[in-house]
DNA sequence: GTCGTTTCTGGAAACGTTTCTATTTTATGC
DNA sequence: GCATAAAATAGAAACGTTTCCAGAAACGAC
């Protein structure tokens, strides 16, 4: 007798288990499975008629489109990657913070990858993002010069902003800070202090944010018309290691600094490490300015001088040219500006001087 | 002669644009599709002829499976939906970064949202991964008590793991730190040092966190035999703000305390800007303890005494239970330990006190 | 009333997989 | 060498959408 059932393979026994889908809806309204996709994705050629009674089924049936046929069928993921080195350095968590937020109101969800700082790591993370076909991507990379990275991004055929990168001849954004002025104005106000053995410890200038800190770095020495101390220049990685090793061994060194810059989180964490073994202490026994803040850096750090960028002005920014990329519009550089904050740790150092 | 041709409609001029599909493969091998998948996803039922063939075939054309696709057909997503508050707290970073990690070794991605502290965008933000069909949620809820909160994440259809919440009749895995141990150590040391008027600060008591940590203040007092200032703790929000009015009123009283525990830390950030305003300083004119750590605690934090928990720890663990569920494994729970760590900041406050 | 336009709608073909079923091949036991 | 079972393969039907195409209805203009 019942024969339909033979041509029914969808099973109608089971109720709330079994996910409504585009035919149900269709099945309710009476009316083809196109129509509805048209009424729901707001398709222009679509009568009122239709509309009301698509809506109506629709809500009633309380239908949700699939997210991964809709994907497969049309090509937009609604996803964008985000790699990042380390989400539990706070100035990234508030750069991935105020972006996902951004893009979450413009109806993107964001993967979050972690690249440990390690190349491989960030190159399978790249792939397995072209593997999920993003929408887009936002990345601080490890470093710059990695042989296939330039084809790896493009082979996701997706904009891409990079957070205070530059990839030579990567058809990109890119969100650079301004670090060279905060850094500038930081060094030369040391000098102008009277210091001349000012230690720069920072990570390797195969990223444009090292590069440009010491840009800034050597023109105040410039602008004071003093040599630049090179011997005091560290620069390797951005971790706390690297950043608590090369305090010791800048501070041990028989003319040794009388001030030190650390460029970011890590490094700034790693050198005040150092100097607690060292028994030195910032504001006294030497001059001391933290390059990069992070949220209420104003309670925890009262003391330090920094120089400060905007974190969540460049997670809203990225989000922002990211977004225009994909609807469309061209890639661009944007400058978040850097400025130099003076704070009790910017004295010290000089009474150790012999004069 | 070559009518094979007619039945392929797929284009063969473009050579690196169009993406290589599992058809390309099966004509370049010359078997058909399901042998290819039958071989790539690691079917038992295949000759080993059949797998080198195949496997050289693949390679050769740098193939890649679709993810919608598999997705679609598969019902697998190979995606972990994270909700959090907020991001930028360093303490959730540090838990996002390590439960990444973990997630990504067992071949997981993880779809990042911010809630906000806003049980609106929570609910949003659940549906949105619900229509993404994830695997897995792991979640640090607003509150407990939201009316559709569990059925909403009933209809996930996919097992969560809560961290630091109690979901009555949720069939959940869950971590819990065990707040009222480190909490209770705290309160007593501060006793013991002659603290009657201790204040404490923290979130609602709709949430777990909250319930266990006033758990331990309460039985310190117990333990001690001395009634517990019922007048000097106040719950509400984990948020700065909170924090930082709170410290202002309590440290205004006329009978003022001479004590503060902070709990979380936003709420130790605001406590720690309100001192600063009313001129208080931990150590000295009160004893201070904060409640979690974040990372580099041990440089920027030296002189805070705090409740410590093992934030790496509580990100791994959250991973893991989610795998376990998600191979079949049954939802447990999970206690973290805290402990008390003292530091400078336990000293003070009552030489303020009149004998 | 007929003929073009336009507007709307239904049907069906994608999208790129996995998986079910049926069929062919190979192995096994006598 | 034959029947039977087991192993390996091919073919086709899903999965749930979007989008192309063709045809139907509606609308004027003649």
């Amino acid at each position: 007798m019942p024969k339909s059932a033979e041509n029914a393979p969808r099973k109608k026994g089971k109720k709330s288990s079994a996910p409504i889908t585009i035919h149900d809806v269709a099945e309710r309204a009476g009316v083809a499975i196109s129509s509805i996709s048209r009424v729901l994705s707001g398709h222009p050629d679509v009568s009122e008629r239709m509309r009301i009674k698509v809506q109506k089924a629709a809500d009633e049936l309380g239908y949700e489109p699939d997210f991964f046929a809709q994907s497969l069928r049309s090509g937009a993921t609604k996803t964008i990657g985000f790699i990042i080195r380390d989400i539990s350095n706070p100035f990234f968590g508030v750069i991935a913070q105020c972006c996902e937020q951004e893009l979450r109101k413009a109806g993107y969800s964001m993967l979050l990858m972690n690249s440990d700082g390690d190349v491989a790591t960030e190159s399978t993370n790249i792939a397995q993002l072209r593997r999920r076909k993003i929408d887009g991507l936002i990345a601080s990379l490890v470093s710059e010069d990695i042989p296939e990275l330039k084809s790896t991004l493009e082979k996701l055929n997706a904009p891409v902003v990079l957070l205070d990168r530059e990839v030579v001849g990567l058809n990109s954004s890119a969100i650079l800070a301004n670090h060279h002025q905060g850094v500038e104005d930081a060094t030369y106000d040391l000098i102008t202090r009277g210091h001349k053995r000012i230690a720069f410890i920072s990570g390797s200038t195969r990223v444009y944010t090292t590069r440009d800190r010491l840009k800034g770095f050597k023109s105040a020495f410039k602008k004071a018309g003093i040599p630049y101390p090179s011997d005091l220049v560290s620069l390797g990685k951005f971790d706390a290691e690297f950043g608590e090793s090369e305090t010791k061994r800048l501070f041990t060194l028989k003319d040794r600094p009388t001030a030190l810059l650390s460029g970011g989180i890590g490094s700034t964490a790693g050198a005040m490490r150092g100097l607690k073994k060292l028994d030195l202490v910032p504001g006294k026994d030497l001059a001391f300015v933290a390059i990069d803040e992070w949220p209420m850096f104003d309670v925890y750090g009262q003391q330090f001088s920094s120089v400060y960028r905007d974190a969540a002005m460049i997670g809203r920014e990225a989000a922002a040219a990211l977004l225009e990329m994909i609807s469309g519009g061209s890639p661009r550089t944007i400058k978040v500006e850097t400025t130099y904050i003076v704070r009790e740790s910017s004295a010290g150092g000089l009474k150790a001087k012999k004069k």
